[in-house]
Formats: structure tokens, C-alpha cells, sequence
DNA sequence: CCGAATGAAAA
DNA sequence: TTTTCATTCGG
């Protein structure tokens, strides 16, 4: 209670009139009018009119009474809300990037997402059409399935929205999500559950958190309402009333809608409260949906919310009910979620085990448990609650949130308890369901056309004149063009060197049986969708790696995966270790040569299956994950995430998961080397290169050159920022392959020169749109020689640096002495010295480190103190000349 | 909380 | 044509 009510809302709808938002939002949303709202919306279609009509004044009254009611209306108003605050779906390339961002992380840890974004960017430029196609498809999936859920969405809630207030809204709203019962859930599971977890083990991830739920469940319904269309076309003429049992296919939606109205064995246990409060609204539902095909839309919601409602209203029998009503599944879900945290941590501790073979597998993987229902596991998840990041400071600001806005409260209020039950109904009617179908295609009629939306936010006004400035320097560098350079390379890097060499060839081994094992996953679990999406596949299973992978649970989600070597590399790498194991280091470098030239094997073979696999494009949903692979393993990091967000899928939740899982996971996820060669190749087929494999050159720039190129990066946003200058410098850097440069010149041309380079960069590498592209990335990227050479560019790079900071003449020294060892017999042949020019680059990558650690620490080491750095250098210097 | 990327939608 | 905003997560 508590008044919750209320607050009653009204107050905060006072507030929420004063931002404007909405006045009209305001009527809509007081709680008589929230729903007429709906009717409004549901207007198209008459018959729901009636029943809304009815439905509402019941409604009215019972929720000017008591404040579930109030949930209800709130979960409507969220739903509102929702919309407006909904996240936009995101589109083909945030699916890619949400899908490969791993693995960019993997190869270069010490990357930042701006850095991997860009990465990604470039990735992405590179993709063939039919591969991005998938991606496409997938967003609009996404994007449809959204439109459903939030019909009157508006993606751009106005200008206004500036954010102010918003901001605290944004970020509730982000962790909503896709609206639903999210909320509820949120504060269920804060309150409820564990408040504190926050700690983060759970990140569990998608499953964990509620709005994904929704959201998973809505791209299970568009997925399957993609296939089963026809379905709906039949189903809605016979649409009887009752009964609801229609084709399994029938629709999530209307399981969802079923199971939320209650069916009758709910109402029955349930008392005369619940009724009060819910079933005037399940009622309702129940009919319209039956009614009429078109209510989708309008169903769709409302499913939801009685869903919530019900469950909020439920929620102080609830759990007797939901035992009632039986689905273990959901039960066992509930006591999970009780159980929460101590599970959790045991299952987490339990599944450390896992290899990184399962990791990679976990990629591939979908399936949990196949099964289907509901017993087995139990595990973690529950926490959904958790939801997903905790990071936020979602609690605090729905806190401070929720007053202000009006609905909110309501939501608060209503219950923890109600919000989790609510979400595992839906799980269950997940599970039950049979997710498919329905979906109706047939019209959207939205219900609320223009509805209201959007909150309005307030001002924007802050952040509005940042972007301009960021636009102008964008244009700027724009047109300076950018060098692109390119690099994808690949590559491990340090970590990898750091990597034992044994480790890595395990690690190859790994990476094929994690193809296997793909295949295997793939099979789990039924359900027609599924196997549509499998589709091709047909693997043959593999005993062996599932015995390791399974091991537990598996993952669901997870896409990429973590799985690399940083930890090593962290482990000993790190500064600390370089210097206490120079040998060490040397080794890795070893080992980074050695990598490199499996790597490039692997790749050789996993292309060559591929593309005698064929066209990708088919196969490529199934995937062609794992490839990545590469080395390794066991990063601390990943694992943990990998297992966070994976383990705590268990059973049921884990269905829902894996679906959005081999949804999302049917995206083929492409190895870096993938894009690099296909960088290289565009502009020449690169025959020589990729004939010979040569472990070299790619390989070993790639990595370094890229985490060089995230230092550098730095570096020289800070200077950019003093100076503009940075462009030349970038461009100087842009420098693709020197012919003569090499060491030295570059710089000074740069302009001229950067152009002609430039210029012919852009011909190598397609990359994709420049506009924004360009800019700092430009900056970035590093610069690799045809040959492999890293090139003068890095070493311009550094010089610049060293410039810019005051020229560290150590530093930059020592670079100019590895390179020169290498570097000056490097421009004319190539060949061996690939492997030189890695360590080379290590050491500079090292250097750059030391650099990017401290400026400090530059400005001492240009005096020559250096204590840090230098020793790394020289030491690296050494190792290379032996 | 910004940023870096792309894309879709809105203004 | 220009803004917003979706995802990510290190700084």
C-alpha cells in the first residue's frame, strides 16, 4: 500500500505536466483518461471499443480505489512511457557492433570502445552486402517487433527531450527498455531481490534483466511472425473467443495474453482482490483479443499490462497462486530468485570451470537446455532483477526518478513481488509457448497513433551545442579526408605474446572443436523457429567438446565472447611484468610470430571451409562464429562476463535467451581476420599475401599498430584538442606505404603527401562512409605497409608524438633504432622482416604504453630518466636484434 | 557522462 | 539537411 496510490499519482503528474510532456499526456495518463487513452487507441476497432468502454469505467473506479490499479494504469502509463521511453531498436549496424564488439575487444584489450567502434566501423564498411544484409534484416526484425510493442513510438521524442530531467529518465528508461513490465520488475528485484548485487555479479545479463526479456520476447514474435504470418491470417478469422488454444503457433502474444489474463484457474485462485483489480482488465483483454485480429497492437499491450497487473495485484497471494497455477517453471523461477544471489554466487563459482573452449562454444551455443520446460535449472538466473547493469546508477535515479514522474510511482509501488511474477509468467508463457507466431501482422493499427508521447524533455539545449562544436571539427576532418588506413589488423598483440605458445596451439585446436560444437548447439532444442533459423546446419555433433562445454550451463548469449588472452597479458604483461621478465617478453614476441602464422593458418582453413561451404550468405546465418578464434582463452575479464551473462540462464529464462540468443548469434559473426584480408583484398586480392600466409606481416602489425593506434589516439585527441594541427599529423600517419619515406620524412609532406596517400588508402580499403567516419579515426588508424611493414607511419607517429610532447628523445630514439635495424633493410625487402617489424612494433607499442601511462612519465623519459620505458625499449630492442 | 561509429527517424 | 538516439564501456 501505501499509498501508494498515492501518491497517487496525481502528483506526479502534476509534475509531469509541468515538463510538458504533456499536457495531453497528462489527461491521457490520469488514470481515468489513461484509459480512455487506450481506447482511443484501441478505437479502430469498435468491438474492443465496448469493452474498453466497459472496462473502464470499472476500471475508473477501482483505480481511483485501490492502488493496484494504480499499477496497472501505471504499467499503461509505462507502456507509454515506455514508448516514448522505450530504446529505439537498434539498427543493423549497432547489431553488428553489439556482436563483434567482443571480439574486437578481445584482440586489442587495450582498446576502448571508441576505439573498437571504429574498428567496428571499419569492419563493418568492409562487409559484403549480403553479409551485412543479415544484420539488416535482423534490425528490422528488431525494429518491427518494437513498432508492435510500442506502436505510437516515436524515435525522436522531440527535440525537447533534452534531457534535463530526462537524463534521469533516459537512464530508467534505458534500462526499461522495451517497456513491459520491466519497470515493475526493476524495482522488484532491487527491492525484493538483491538490492545490493549490484555488485555486479549478475550483469547476467539479458536474461537477468526483465526488459530484455521483453525484448527478447518481442524479436521472438517478430521472428516468428515472420514465418508464421499465414497463421495469423487464419487464426484471427476463427479467433474465437476463448479459445485461446489456436494453433501453438498462435502467437506469444496471445500466450502471453492468455497467461496474463488469467486464465480462469487464476481468477479462481485468486481471490476476489485480484479480480477486483485485475480482472476487470484481464477480462477485457480477453475479449478484445479474441475479438479482433486487429487489436494486436492494442492487445499487445494490454496482454502486458495485465500481465503486470495481474501480477501486482497478485502479488501478495502471488506466490501461492503462482504455485497454483504450477508452472514449476515459473515457480522454480520465483524461488530462484529468492534463492538469488547465493545461487548465484554458487553457480558462478561453480562454473569457472569452464574452459575457454566452452566459451567459445557459449559463442555458438545456444542452447541451454534444450529441454523444455522447466525443472532443470535453476540457477541464477532469477536475478533478473539485477538486471542487467547495475552500473547505472539506475537505482538512484529511478529513485529521484520516479517522484518526478508520475507513473513511475505507481510502478514503484506496485511491488516488487508483482513485477516478478509478471515476468515469469511471461517466461512461462515463453516456455509454454510456444513463442511463435503471431503475431499478426496484419495491422498495426496502433492504437495510439500519435499518442502522446513523449515526454518532453526539457531542455536539450547542453547537449545541443556540444554536438554542434563536435560537428564542425567532424566537417573539419572531414574533409581532410581520412587515411584509413586501416588496419583491422588483428591482432593479438601483446596479450598474445604474452600467451605461451602452447597455450595458443591448444588454443587453435579449441577453436575447431568450438566449430564443432557449434553445430551441435545448434541442435538443442525444438522448437520450429529454431530450427528455421538453424536451418542449414546440420552439423554433426560432437560428443567430445560438448562434454567440456557443457558443462554447465551455457551461455546463452554470449556472443562473442571473451575470450583471449588478456588476461595474460594483464597478468604478466602489464608493465610489471615486462620488466620483470624481459625473457618473458621475448618470448611472447616469439610466440606473437608464431601465433600469427597459426592464426593466419586457421584462417586459411576456416575461409577456405567457408567459402567451400559456400555462399556464405546462406551458411553465414548459421554462422561462422567461433571463427574468430584466436587464441585464447582465458581472460579473467571475459570469463567472467561470458559467465556472468551466461550462467545465469538456466532453464526456462535460458529458453527465452537462447532464442534471442541464436537469434542474435544467427548473425554471423566474422573474424577479424575475415576483414582484414577482405580489406586487403579489395583493393588487391592480395594473392601474394594471402598465398603465402606468411605469418607475418599481417598478423603482427595488426596488433600492435592497433593498440598503438589506441594510445596514439589519445595522445593526440589530448594535443587535438590544444591543436588542430593534429590533422596533419594524422595524415602524416595516414600514410599507407612510404615508398621512400620510411623513417623519416614522412612528416614533413604530410600535406601533399598525405593527400596522394590518403587518396590511395581510401582505393585499398573501402571503407565505408567517410563523413563521420573520417575524422579522429584517421588519426588513429596505423598505418600498415602493403608489405606488412608497419611502417614509417608508426614511426612518424611516434616522432610526432615525441614532438608533440616535447620530443622525448629517448624514446624516440630508441624507435628510430629498432626501426632502423629493421626497418631500413625492411623497405627493401620485406620479406623476413616481418617479424622484426612486430617487435618493433611491440616495442613501440610498449613505449607508447609507458607514454600513455604518464605523460609524466614522458616528459621524464625525454629527459632521460625514463626509468620505466626505457628499459622496456631496449630490452625489446635487444630481444628483436637476437 | 562523453565519446566513436552507423543508421533510422524526426524535425 | 541536421538532430537524436540506439549499444559499449573506458576514461
Amino acid at each position: 500500500m501505501k499509498g501508494g496510490g498515492g501518491g497517487k499519482e496525481v502528483p506526479a503528474e502534476g509534475e509531469v505536466s509541468a515538463k510538458q510532456r504533456p499536457k495531453r499526456k497528462c489527461l491521457q495518463w490520469h488514470p481515468l483518461l489513461s484509459k480512455k487513452k487506450a481506447l482511443d487507441f484501441s478505437e479502430e476497432e469498435e468491438d474492443e471499443d465496448e469493452e474498453e468502454l466497459e472496462k473502464v469505467p470499472v476500471e475508473c473506479p477501482e483505480r481511483s480505489g485501490q492502488a493496484p490499479e494504480c499499477v496497472a494504469m501505471e504499467d499503461d502509463g509505462e507502456e507509454d512511457s515506455s514508448e516514448q521511453r522505450a530504446r529505439r531498436p537498434m539498427n543493423a549496424f549497432l547489431l553488428f557492433c553489439k556482436r563483434h564488439r567482443s571480439l574486437v575487444r578481445q584482440e586489442h584489450p587495450r582498446l576502448d570502445n571508441r576505439g573498437a567502434t571504429k574498428i567496428l566501423a571499419d569492419w563493418w564498411a568492409v562487409l559484403e552486402p549480403s553479409e551485412k544484409q543479415k544484420y539488416t534484416d535482423m534490425a528490422k526484425e528488431y525494429k518491427d517487433a518494437f513498432m508492435k510493442a510500442n506502436p505510437g513510438y516515436k524515435w525522436c521524442p522531440a527535440t525537447s527531450k533534452p534531457v534535463k530531467s530526462p537524463t534521469h529518465a533516459v537512464s530508467n528508461a534505458r534500462k526499461k527498455a522495451w517497456s513491459l513490465p520491466s519497470n515493475n520488475t526493476k524495482d522488484i528485484t532491487v527491492a525484493k531481490k538483491v538490492p545490493k548485487t549490484d555488485s555486479s555479479p549478475q550483469l547476467n545479463f539479458a536474461m537477468a534483466d526483465p526488459t530484455k526479456m521483453g525484448g527478447l520476447s518481442m524479436l521472438l514474435l517478430a521472428g516468428e511472425h515472420a514465418l508464421t504470418a499465414r497463421e495469423i491470417s487464419s487464426s484471427s478469422s476463427q479467433s474465437g473467443a476463448g479459445d485461446v488454444a489456436k494453433h501453438t503457433g498462435k502467437s506469444a502474444l496471445f500466450q502471453l495474453a492468455e497467461i496474463s489474463s488469467c486464465p480462469p484457474q487464476i481468477d479462481g485462485c485468486k481471490s476476489s482482490e485480484c479480480r477486483s483489480a485485475a480482472a476487470p482488465q484481464t477480462e477485457v483483454c480477453g475479449l478484445s483479443q479474441p475479438n479482433s485480429p486487429d487489436l494486436p497492437s492494442s492487445c499487445m499491450r494490454s496482454p502486458l499490462f495485465q500481465l503486470a497487473e495481474i501480477s501486482s495485484s497478485g502479488s501478495q497471494a502471488s506466490v501461492s497462486e503462482v504455485k497454483q497455477c504450477g508452472q514449476s517453471a515459473l515457480f522454480q523461477l520465483a524461488e530462484m530468485c529468492l534463492a538469488s544471489e547465493a545461487e548465484k554466487l554458487e553457480a558462478l563459482s561453480s562454473q569457472p570451470a569452464m574452459d575457454s573452449s566452452s566459451l567459445c562454444a557459449q559463442d555458438s551455443a545456444p542452447d541451454t537446455t534444450p529441454t523444455v520446460d522447466l525443472p532443470t535449472p535453476t540457477p541464477p538466473s532469477s536475478p533478473p532483477a539485477s538486471c542487467k547493469k547495475k552500473k547505472k546508477p539506475n537505482d538512484v535515479a529511478k529513485g529521484e526518478k520516479s517522484p518526478g514522474s508520475p507513473k513511475k510511482p505507481c510502478k514503484k509501488r506496485s511491488s516488487s513481488g508483482s513485477d516478478l511474477e509478471s515476468l515469469m509468467y511471461t517466461i512461462e508463457a515463453v516456455a509454454k509457448g510456444a513463442w511463435g507466431s503471431e503475431e499478426m501482422e496484419t495491422t498495426r493499427k496502433r492504437a495510439r497513433p500519435s499518442g502522446g508521447l513523449s515526454d518532453q524533455p526539457s531542455s536539450a539545449e547542453k547537449k545541443k551545442t556540444k554536438p554542434k562544436a563536435k560537428k564542425q571539427l567532424r566537417t573539419k576532418e572531414d574533409e581532410e579526408e581520412r587515411g584509413e588506413g586501416e588496419d583491422c589488423k588483428p591482432l593479438e598483440t601483446e596479450g598474445s605474446v604474452l600467451s605461451h605458445e602452447t597455450e595458443l596451439k591448444t588454443e587453435c585446436k579449441k577453436e575447431v572443436d568450438v566449430k564443432v560444437d557449434r553445430a551441435e548447439d545448434s541442435e538443442p532444442h525444438i522448437s520450429t523457429e529454431q530450427q528455421i533459423s538453424k536451418g542449414v546446419e546440420a552439423g554433426s555433433p560432437l560428443p567430445n567438446k560438448g562434454e567440456e562445454k557443457d558443462l554447465e550451463v551455457k551461455p546463452v548469449v554470449i556472443q562473442t565472447e571473451e575470450r583471449d588472452i588478456e588476461p595474460k597479458p594483464e597478468a604478466c604483461g602489464s608493465r610489471k611484468s615486462e620488466r620483470s621478465c624481459k625473457g618473458a617478453l621475448y618470448k611472447t614476441l616469439v610466440s606473437e610470430g608464431m601465433l600469427t602464422s597459426l592464426r593466419a593458418n586457421v584462417d586459411r582453413g576456416k575461409r577456405g571451409s567457408m567459402r567451400g561451404a559456400v555462399s556464405e550468405s546462406e551458411i553465414g546465418w548459421t554462422d561462422e562464429s567461433c571463427n574468430f578464434s584466436q587464441p585464447a582463452a582465458s581472460n579473467p575479464k571475459k570469463l567472467k562476463k561470458s559467465k556472468s551473462k551466461e550462467e545465469p540462464v538456466p532453464g526456462n529464462l535460458g529458453k527465452l535467451e537462447e532464442e534471442f540468443e541464436k537469434k542474435f548469434n544467427s548473425l554471423p559473426q566474422y573474424s577479424p581476420l575475415t576483414f582484414d584480408k577482405k580489406s586487403t583484398a579489395v583493393t588487391k586480392r592480395k594473392k601474394a599475401n594471402v598465398t603465402n600466409p606468411l605469418e607475418s606481416p599481417t598478423p603482427n602489425k595488426g596488433p600492435s599498430p592497433s593498440q598503438k593506434k589506441t594510445l596514439f589516439h589519445k595522445i593526440v585527441s589530448k594535443y587535438k584538442h590544444k591543436k588542430e594541427k593534429a590533422g596533419t599529423l594524422e595524415k602524416a600517419i595516414a600514410q599507407p606505404d612510404p615508398t621512400a619515406s620510411d623513417t623519416g620524412t614522412a612528416k614533413s609532406d604530410s600535406s601533399c603527401a598525405s593527400l596522394a596517400t590518403e587518396t590511395r588508402k581510401m582505393g585499398d580499403v573501402p571503407v565505408g562512409s567517410q563523413k563521420r567516419k573520417a575524422r579522429k579515426s584517421k588519426i588513429t588508424h596505423l598505418v600498415r605497409t602493403a608489405d606488412g611493414r608497419l611502417s614509417p607511419a608508426e614511426a612518424d607517429k611516434v616522432k610526432e608524438l615525441t614532438q608533440d610532447q616535447d620530443g622525448k628523445p629517448l624514446t624516440h630514439e630508441t624507435l628510430c633504432n629498432t626501426e632502423s635495424c629493421s626497418t631500413d633493410p625492411g623497405p627493401a625487402e620485406s620479406g623476413s622482416l616481418p617479424a622484426f617489424f612486430s617487435l618493433a612494433a611491440l616495442a613501440e607499442v610498449a613505449a607508447m604504453e609507458n607514454m600513455h601511462r604518464g605523460q609524466r612519465a614522458v616528459s621524464v623519459a625525454a629527459e632521460g630518466q625514463v626509468k620505466d620505458m626505457a628499459p622496456q625499449t631496449p630490452v625489446l630492442i635487444s630481444c628483436a636484434d637476437q
